[in-house]
DNA sequence: AAATTAAATGCAACTAAGTCGCATTTAATA
DNA sequence: TATTAAATGCGACTTAGTTGCATTTAATTT
């Protein structure tokens, strides 16, 4: 996957790749810093390496942190503005948007469950 | 609007919710500061506020930038991954998520023009 | 209309996610 | 194994957004 794309295979980009491809949801830097092995400058400089080779690919939440995922089928993710979690929509929207190329979809809003509290 | 929600009525608030009725996408704070007599300190309160009334909505772009806007029909924002430009997408996708409140949605990728030119 | 008061504002200091420069290490190739 | 360009770690830095506090203002009471 990184050799594919012409990157050199460091333990680092190993590290990460693995990290996102066996993970539920996104994840930020801080989602992982304790199970990471690299120094957070070496970690934005891959997610950026990777996002430009297209091996991945992110969003910002709520909580001003980016959000990293790979991910095989395209579908959107929901933030609650409320308690800030993130899920992953199964419903595959799409949708092609004529002459546009789709990277990644949010959806922002109330989870069910703080719809429910308030 | 703003005394319908039950909050105060102050020439930053009418100022605030002005600019935003009458832009024709979404701002953030650096895009119109030079024209806001307010304090940023009082902008963010207040957009704070106003989201917390539902008055207004608004989402992280890539610019690690907060972008807020008023809108009667919910339509989706594109954000451009390369130029960081945004855009209304004037399809009305929705769409709705059983149990979920919706309050934007944003699609990242490539704009066009952006796509062209790589 | 003036007095009261709680809320809104401006200012400056602060926070924290992400970036950058540079010295050191490591992966790739010869 | 030696070479070298690229990758990493570290600390300093940037900057969007936040916070505490003194001052001002909107709303209510007299
Ligand atoms: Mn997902
Ligand atoms: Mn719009
Ligand atoms: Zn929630
Ligand atoms: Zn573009």
């Amino acid at each position: 996957m990184i050799k594919e794309k012409g990157l050199s295979y460091t333990q680092a980009r190993e590290e990460l790749i693995d990290l996102l491809l066996h993970a539920s949801t996104p994840l930020s830097y801080d989602n992982i810093k304790n199970s990471l092995s690299m120094d957070k400058a070496t970690f934005y400089r891959n997610t950026a390496l990777f996002e430009a080779a297209e091996i991945i690919s992110s969003f910002e939440s709520n909580d001003k942190k980016r959000y990293y995922f790979i991910e095989q089928n395209l579908h959107p993710h929901f933030i609650c503005t409320n308690c800030n979690s993130i899920e992953c929509l199964k419903e595959d929207i799409i949708y092609a948007l004529n002459g546009y190329k789709i990277e990644s979809i949010t959806i922002k809003g109330l989870c069910p469950r703080c719809q429910k509290n308030e």
